[in-house]
DNA sequence: TTTTAGTGGTGTACGGTGTACACACAAAAG
DNA sequence: CTTTTGTGTGTACACCGTACACCACTAAAA
């Protein structure tokens, strides 16, 4: 009896389903994500996973959740550390499964993850004593500006400096654009000698964007008056 | 004679075939333009688009390379004025195909559009006096949020208020949720009762990075003096 | 005018995709 | 035991991008 017989069925689940199909992502891009490559590294064949999963869309929007469910909050910090917390760990998450940007847009019904996380947002301005259309105001400047951010980085052409200035390089190539872009040129000089971190520059638009809503904060507690 | 003949050739061209994927693309979002379709709609065979375009991926930086085209920019305007013209005019272009911000992530060819795009926001930044470091954070700060929030909006379940209220109330449904996420249920409350305008919101968004940068600016205007 | 070269359009074919549908079989319930 | 309920299988279909060989037409050369 009990499961000596060493081919003892044990069987999938959709959270090793989507488990399996984010580590695909994660190491071979969104493209590498078949149902039926899915299935083979699942040893199984492909419409098994209908078992688990409705569809791909499905299985897409469950993706996301995932990637949602790795982001952390600090509790118990002021709403200016908690928010910049939350925007790192967002930032880490996002930066691990680089496929999951590409699928905010067309992903239209959150998971369980997402609503989560949208509801410790909101908690956390409106227990900073946010008004709620200022809190409302402030989550969406800063979402904005994380996932624009994040999407301006992916299509970048390059990743390093050295890249930079070789892609950017090839792209002026015809010396005659030189002369036609003087200003992307002088990008491409100084990227060259400077180099950029995305991290860095990250963080300076990051403070930017939350010393903004800080002075939103304030300046909707002058004119409604202070309790 | 000349073309009396009725079935005279009219040869295709590249921007031919690129502009009917735009149309095709407006019409029934990016998964609708198949090379096949795209063929069906240029009443040619599939395999004649090739003639004019190295392959799909060709064709989509082509289209992205469009988008940019339909930004335009005021001239002599002081740059705020310039920059926030333009942040709503690549607004007004993203809206009109909404396609776009979903092919931005993965395409790293720009084209030529896109490269005097560039070129015109540094001319207008550095031509503003800004010194190169700081118009580049201020130029990727402002990008960064002009995609986020179309992104954003994008993938928001709900397009008018009315949907929102639907779509929102659908998802907290079960009842308990309400009491999971009372942070979200209370944004579904207030969106009933007001409503939520995008585009007012962008600008409000706008604005605040708009202030960030130029507090930016000032402060680098104190420390390395005026010259 | 006839010839020639080259370009743009055609037809066929291949290996990939998502998934509908009918079926087989293991595990749990009676 | 038998029955019921799921999970895994096999086959099949329509669609996708595109390689390759071919043909038809246009425009330039003769």
């Amino acid at each position: 009896m009990a499961q000596q017989g060493a081919k003892r069925r044990r069987p999938l689940s959709r959270d090793k389903v989507v488990a399996v199909a984010v580590a695909l992502a994660d190491k071979g891009g969104l493209e590498s994500v078949s149902m039926r490559a899915l299935a083979r590294k699942s040893r199984v064949v492909p419409m098994a996973l209908y078992k688990h999963v409705a569809n791909k869309e499905d299985l897409l929007d469950a993706m996301v959740d995932v990637v949602f469910g790795e982001v952390d909050f600090p509790t118990g910090a002021d709403w200016r550390t908690a928010m910049r917390q939350r925007a790192m760990s967002m930032r880490d998450a996002l930066l691990r499964h680089r496929w999951a940007i590409g699928l905010m847009e067309s992903r239209t019904r959150p998971g369980p993850a997402n609503l989560r996380h949208h509801n410790l947002v909101m908690l956390i301005l409106r227990e900073a004593d946010f008004p709620f259309w200022t809190a409302i105001r402030a989550y969406n400047a800063m979402d904005s500006y994380i996932y624009g951010s994040l999407l301006q980085q992916q299509n970048l052409p390059f990743e390093t400096p050295e890249e930079a200035v070789e892609m950017a390089a090839e792209i002026i190539a015809p010396p005659s654009l030189a002369e036609e872009y003087p200003y992307l040129a002088e990008v491409v000089v100084e990227l060259a000698k400077r180099g950029f971190d995305f991290g860095e520059e990250f963080e300076s638009g990051l403070n930017l964007v939350l010393d903004g809503i800080e002075r939103l904060r304030q300046e909707e507690a002058m004119t409604t008056g202070s309790p």
